[in-house]
DNA sequence: AACATTATGTAATAATATAACATTAACAAG
DNA sequence: CTTGTTAATGTTATATTATTACATAATGTT
């Protein structure tokens, strides 16, 4: 399980709108949103993004420059992750799948060398377009 | 096998500089170096690169916003990515594991869906690092 | 030769992210 | 309850990464 953690105010503001969202958001879509709630500059979104990531409330979609809320319960403080994203429409899903999450967990490269993170990134065609 | 593919003047002279080099290059960390050579513009660059990246003969750290060059001769025009990278000294290794990518490439997620194309990094500490 | 495709050149600008510095809030230790 | 520490905020400026738009040249095909 997440450890808890209380948001500070920007944190807040940020982690409802992202999690809210349907797509992955990027962070000046995030600051244009922000900007009634008097969230004014870059940094302050990134700041407040960079923490989030960092106690895996959100997760950065590298290929993407994007951010989602964590869908995940049990998810390792964003320390394994892993998402399909549809070269289509852009939609994109963490997967939670144990037997990946392990095998991963516990992959050795050839010199014997284990990870203490991964990131992975899986693209083709959501349902919806494979079928249109 | 990699299908052969013949480079054009700026493919080529940004390939060679990405494979001398022992890390992974930033787009304009290669701009400078080739401003000699007659590049100028990052869209030159841009371009190169992202005409490298489809035919598979360099791959984009997307975490890095960099580029190395392929070591993998089997690599499967870049559908099927996955790298060690090292959070100390930035040192970043593509894995050439068979059961791994065996693996990803068959992966089916709880829905049943395949995927065509994966990019996977791995993160920790390097020997070198480690030993530190 | 005519056409299509790929690559190049150039300028401008968009999009993403961080540095530097000042201030304030939250919280633990004595 | 105040001192010291850490985390968060505010603000300006700037660095870094990437693309749009438009014009031209090279290459390959029929």
């Amino acid at each position: 399980m997440q450890k808890e953690y209380i948001l500070s105010k920007n944190q807040k503001i940020i982690f409802d709108l992202i999690d809210k969202s349907a797509e992955p958001m990027k962070a000046y879509a995030i600051l244009f949103n922000v900007q009634k709630k008097g969230i004014k500059a870059p940094l302050q979104v990134y700041r407040a993004l960079d923490k989030l990531v960092e106690i895996g409330k959100i997760h950065k979609i590298e290929s993407r420059n994007a951010f989602i809320a964590c869908q995940n319960s049990s998810c390792q403080i964003s320390k394994a992750t892993a998402f399909s994203i549809c070269e289509s429409c852009e939609k994109v899903s963490e997967i939670n799948n144990s037997k990946l999450s392990k095998y991963l967990s516990n992959f050795e490269d050839d010199s014997g060398m284990r990870y203490s993170k991964y990131n992975l990134e899986f693209f083709g065609l959501c349902k919806k377009c494979k079928s249109k």
